[in-house]
DNA sequence: AAACTTTTGGCAACCGATTGACAAAATCGT
DNA sequence: ACGATTTTGTCAATCGGTTGCCAAAAGTTT
């Protein structure tokens, strides 16, 4: 019988957790534990010879730290928390992807949680996971920014969607983007403007906003805003008869999947994008150079923003010292993609 | 002074992990430790009144338990590993938002990784990761059957998009999504159709050519596969010539992402879908309905099969003894949703 | 009221690593 | 060759929980 049926030790002790630890090694090699695991530790403490013999011990055994022993007196798990709004909004997608793969090339685990847009799931996310991880990444919006502060006391935190005081952060700045499609407007002839905007309580929201509406007014252009929505392509969907009500020429979507739903939605209803209107959008997500037109967008790095984020985090858990100043900014910044949603104005 | 300045705790100190434990509770309420851990995690053990005063206590000191401490005598994480090989691969947005929401419901955290689609990476995930979780979702294709079977010895297992002999999996069946979509194209009068293959080692890539050949043959088509290819946009694209040169009426993609790839690259080439040659993909991924057409595409359900795996996975772990044949297999299946990507066969 | 059963709570060992303190061994200076 | 210094390895405590075992306390039975 092959070692499945052995007896009474059927199921459970069949996936007994038969992983190595030091005191196996130390038997092996002769050595005491504490011996091994400042050879595996703390290379150059320990005799090379011994040191040899250990690892080759430990790699005979195929030994595996056992990350729970190591977290409990060390206080370090390895281990990263992401947390997002929404898992399938595809906004993220490059934020986890680049988080993912930085945190992995510095053999971190990333822990990846998604509040679902709601305040209160997030706090529970971050009850249950922050005393598990070495930092926390936060690409979400519901916490006031006293709860983030007060979070980023117990964990380090990186923010990588919107800014609070004293709390690192890795967001792009759109400013570059938003001079650039305020500027591609007005080239086209537009004159009124508007912005569907996204959630009220969303910094990032509120700084497109902002910004957009600054330079709308700096080029003579006059913007209103619709809003506020969910950023969602439903929303977007359910926007165009306020857009068409506004009597814009232009638009532009707090995001990619706002604007996707508003062109589709004009589509189906026989209004002409970018003919009647033009529209703009946010974050280049995948599917944004898919419809018809393809959307014009400002695109933000946000791979790299996942990446940087990572990076800062760690140099954060390194150095306790370290303070919101000493990260570098990012230093790439959104820009225009000009695709087809976009073109000269109707004449008034 | 608030606990903030207290003279020589700057930086490091400040980030102290103040965190209660059963120690601090047992003082507070002037029990045993060992009573306090009872308490709370073995509701009824304790007399009533005592319980509800340690509870009392641990709510005041706002107390969390350390998962590591509980972790080690255990060998309980409460921590799943979701390995996929993509993250940025829309169809997998599904399987981890339902597993995702699952885990969160069941008080499981989702620790989630990337194999880029590299065995190696794979593997390197794996290796890292199987000692903290205390099972294994794994929706990826680049193990060898015998490496799962492997690693489901040591940690519970469940599969996603491909079967293994003596592995759980919650793989629905692309069946009836098949034999839908046959038949429409069989209506629609096609006679020679072509399946764009996905990477030839997947096992959801064979699953699905299989069928197909079984039942084009079975309705007197004939098929052809062009390929293998790497499943994405691109590997699409490049396929135009290659579909074109086949002769044939209509093609299966792979998957969506294939699908897209090639309408875009037809499209771009004055190459008319659906009169020239119908599409049909695979999965129903964000945003196969934003092209112009939008495909016709075989959905399968992931989001549910992301969540049925986490509800598998915590059955094997709550008992060892269940085996894969104990697991109901899913109750959905594959369907066609027909959108804009076929129509009629042109006269030959 | 004595004998017996059930509850309840405490003691102490243990999970697998890390680490400060210290003694033994090795190396060095002269 | 002997004391001083450095290197190396061991001991034992510790991180924060869990749990088997046992004795004391409480409750039941006759």
């Amino acid at each position: 019988m092959s070692e499945k049926s052995s007896k009474e030790t059927s199921g459970a002790a069949t996936r007994r957790n038969g992983a190595a630890t030091i005191y196996d090694i130390a038997k092996l090699s002769g050595f005491n534990p504490s011996t091994v695991s400042r050879a595996l530790t703390t290379p150059g403490r320990i005799n090379a010879k011994t040191e040899a013999k250990i690892k080759a011990a430990a790699a005979e055994l195929n030994y595996q730290v056992n990350p729970f022993a190591r977290a409990l007196p060390t206080g370090k798990t390895k281990m990263l928390a992401l947390i997002i709004a929404d898992i399938t909004n595809p906004v993220f997608f490059n934020v986890v992807r680049g988080a993912e793969a930085k945190a992995a090339e510095m053999g971190y685990t990333l822990v990846i949680a998604e509040s679902q847009e709601s305040g209160a799931n997030e706090a529970e996310a971050l009850r249950r996971i922050t005393p598990t991880v070495d930092g926390i990444l936060l690409g979400t919006s519901r916490l006031r920014d006293e709860e983030i502060q007060e979070l980023n006391k117990q964990k380090p935190v990186v923010l990588i969607n919107r800014k609070v005081e004293g709390v690192t952060d890795v967001v792009p700045s759109n400013e570059k983007g938003i001079v650039e499609a305020v500027e591609h407007l007005a080239k086209l002839g537009h004159k009124h403007i508007a912005f569907l905007s996204g959630p009220r309580a969303s910094w990032m929201n509120t700084d497109r906003w902002s910004r957009l509406m600054k330079n709308a007014v700096a080029r003579g252009m006059t913007i209103v805003e619709i809003g506020p929505n969910e950023p969602t392509l439903e929303a977007g969907r359910l926007s165009l008869d306020r857009v068409r009500a506004a009597g814009v020429s232009a638009v532009f979507a707090y995001n990619d999947l706002m604007a996707i739903g508003l062109i589709r939605e004009a589509s189906a209803n026989g209004f002409r994008i970018p003919e009647d209107l033009s529209v703009v959008g946010f974050d280049n997500i995948f599917g944004s150079d898919f419809t018809t037109p393809p959307v014009t967008t400002i695109e933000l790095k946000l791979e790299k923003s996942g990446n940087e984020a990572v990076g800062a985090l760690l140099r954060m858990i390194d150095d306790p010292e370290v303070t919101p100043g000493d990260i570098e900014k990012p230093n790439h910044e959104a820009r225009l993609l000009v695709r087809g949603s976009t073109s000269k104005a109707k004449k008034a």
